[in-house]
Formats: C-alpha cells, sequence, structure tokens
DNA sequence: AAGTCACTCAACCGCAGGACG
DNA sequence: GCGTCCTGCGGTTGAGTGACT
C-alpha cells in the first residue's frame, strides 16, 4: 500500500535543471508567485514534478539566497545550533538569512562534522569522544562494548552516539523559531566579531571564540567552542549551569600536554552557559546531559565530576593503550 | 594523458503534519 | 471523523569536479 507517487514519475523529467527551466520558474513566479506547486510545472510549461520545482526555487532560484561561502559566524551559529537542537535543520537555517536548510545540512556534513571529528569531538553529542567512551563503559560495564562503540565511531561517526539530544532544549529552541526569520529574532546568537549577533533579546547564544572555526587538527584547544543561553525572563531565578568545553578537554588524554594548558587559558572567555528553567529541564534533574551538570551543583560537584572524568579517562587507557592513537581522521 | 579517488552539492525520496472539503 | 492534497522536513543519492597517482 503506501502512498501514491506525486505525480507520474515516468513523464516528468529528473536531474540537474537547465537556464532555461530555471527561467521559465522564474518568469512564472514574477508573474504568479508561488502557489500550488503541483500545478506550476504544467503552467510554466515544465516537464518536472511540482515538488521539483519547489525545491528548486526555494533551494536555489529564491531572490533572497545567498549562494557565496559560509562566513565563520556563519559557521559557527551552525555548530552552536546543532549543539542544542541537533539536525534541525529547517530551524538553524532560520537563523542564517539566505540559507536553506539543504545548505546548512550539507555544509555541515561535509564540512563542520568533519571538522569536529577531527578534534575529537562527537559530532552528534558534541561532547568529547573520551567522556562518551567513558559514559558508554559506564552503561556496558566491559571493554569489548567500547571497542565495538570506538570502531562504530571510526566508521560511521554520525550514527554512533550513544546519547540523545535534549528535547527540552528544542522546544525550548523551537519556540524561539515559530515567529523569527533572521537575527532580529527572539532567539539571538552573539559574536563579538559580528554586531548584527548582539543580543537584546529573551534568549541568546553568545559566543567569545571561533576556535571551532579555525579547525585545525593540530590542537584541541581549538574545540573550546562556547555559548551561552540565558532567558532574562526566569533569568534571575533560575540555576545558572555554565559548561566550558575546556574542563572536558583538560581530562582528555588525546590532547597533547600544551594544547591542554592553552585551553585552560582560553577557558576563561570560552564558556557555554544555560539558564535553566522549567521550559529548558522541566524534570528540575540533568536530562540535558552531562554537559550541563557539571557546575550545576544539582547532580554532581564541578570537582567531583572533574575527578570522575579523569578517573574514567585513567581506566579507559589502562584497558586501551592503543586506543587514542586509533583515532586518525 | 588517463585512471582513480575523494569531495561537494543539487536533487530526489519518503514520511509527517496541516489544511481543507 | 475521514480522506485527499499540499507543503515541509531530514536523510540519502549521484553527477560533476578537482586532486592525486
Amino acid at each position: 500500500m503506501g502512498r501514491p507517487p506525486c505525480c507520474d514519475k515516468s513523464n516528468v523529467k529528473k536531474g540537474l535543471w537547465t537556464a532555461e527551466e530555471d527561467a521559465k520558474i522564474l518568469a512564472y513566479v514574477a508573474i504568479h508567485g508561488v502557489g500550488n506547486w503541483s500545478l506550476i510545472p504544467k503552467k510554466a510549461g515544465l516537464n518536472r514534478c511540482g515538488k521539483s520545482c519547489r525545491l528548486r526555487w526555494t533551494n536555489y532560484l529564491r531572490p533572497d539566497l545567498k549562494h557565496d561561502s559560509f562566513s565563520p559566524q556563519e559557521e559557527e551559529l551552525i555548530i552552536q545550533c546543532h549543539g542544542i537542537i541537533g539536525s534541525r535543520w529547517s530551524s538553524i537555517a532560520r537563523k542564517l538569512p539566505g540559507r536553506t536548510d539543504n545548505d546548512v545540512k550539507n555544509h555541515w556534513n561535509t564540512k563542520l562534522k568533519k571538522r569536529l571529528m577531527k578534534m575529537g569531538i562527537d559530532p552528534v553529542t558534541h561532547k568529547p569522544v573520551s567522556q562518551l567512551l567513558s559514559e558508554f563503559r559506564n552503561i556496558n560495564g566491559h571493554g569489548t562494548s567500547s571497542e565495538n562503540f570506538v570502531r562504530d565511531f571510526k566508521t560511521e561517526p554520525s550514527n554512533n552516539s550513544i546519547l540523545t539530544q535534549s528535547n527540552s532544549a528544542w522546544e525550548m529552541f523551537r519556540n524561539t523559531t515559530s515567529h523569527e526569520s533572521n537575527y532580529n529574532s527572539p532567539m539571538m546568537f552573539t559574536n563579538p566579531t559580528s554586531s548584527e549577533f548582539q543580543a537584546t533579546t529573551p534568549f541568546h547564544i553568545s559566543s567569545h571564540s571561533n576556535h571551532l572555526l579555525n579547525g585545525t587538527t593540530s590542537s584541541c584547544s581549538s574545540s573550546s567552542s562556547s555559548a551561552s543561553i540565558t532567558q532574562p525572563n526566569q533569568g534571575a531565578q533560575a540555576p545558572v549551569t555554565t559548561f566550558c568545553w575546556s574542563d572536558f578537554l583538560l581530562s582528555d588524554p588525546a590532547l597533547p600536554l600544551d594544547s591542554q594548558t592553552q585551553v585552560v587559558g582560553s577557558s576563561a572567555t570560552s564558556n557555554l552557559t544555560f539558564v535553566q528553567n522549567e521550559n529548558f529541564n522541566s524534570q528540575g534533574e540533568c536530562s540535558s546531559q552531562k554537559i550541563a551538570s557539571k557546575a550545576s551543583g544539582s547532580c554532581h560537584s564541578a570537582s567531583s565530576f572533574v575527578d570522575e572524568i579523569l578517573d574514567k579517562d585513567q581506566e579507559m587507557l589502562s584497558q586501551f593503550p592503543q586506543l587514542l592513537n586509533d583515532f586518525d581522521y
């Protein structure tokens, strides 16, 4: 059973669009505007599926689209958004005027995901791999499973996460994207390098570094991604949760020692702050991963958390001495 | 010069949800 | 409430292209 096809697939053209076809779409839309896409191919004289026409328009022909490469600010925004809501590309794209979900998705898959992986960060959870390994061992309690995890990570990084994105975070993000389409939205992301990002708005992510965007393979200090999310309406009462990549990286044995030193230096200006409230975490517990738990105090003290990670890393290293050398992206 | 490989990105596919009769 | 149609979305594919051997 299943849904009937939207059009007669055998009689419609597929594949790349020609300039003539583009011109027909543009001419039609210029006169009539966008409407019922299932009728547009016929009216515009195109032998294409309506869905294909809509996609061509939304992803390529729309006059408000940018066709240049992504700026560092845009890239950081994508990384930050992905860390919060995962692969909700359309929502992320709404934060980037002139970019489509397809653009963002492609850029993530071809550039940003690889960049994070090279830096030893799981592109799904945005956590250091060593931490995931520790957590995975806690779940399974046996090294053999961890070995499988490592193998899977190396072969198919996009599907190996043992953790899920925070649905609560997504709900909050979605609520702020329902009535915005650009930087002047209720949810803002700030970046000192771009004045458009400066936020005076209810919800913002502030970035104080472009470490991720410098994308080097030599130093993990570049992984000190940072952001803060605040909701002033409740911020005064809400517990503030601060997350620093550097805290994880300090305990990341994959890092060279001097890189860790650099991380210490960068942590002062690089942190991710979650102001939790009932919308963000209605459970009142550490459901938003241990990322948020480090400094929350409600789940672990900061020192015990770091100590725990260090202990786990040491334990992991003792069992898999060659493990970290195997990460050769 | 030719073949191979890796990468990018436009386009496709199928599903879900909303609107409407 | 139900069925149909349309749109939006995320995952995937494959043609095109450049780098490399």
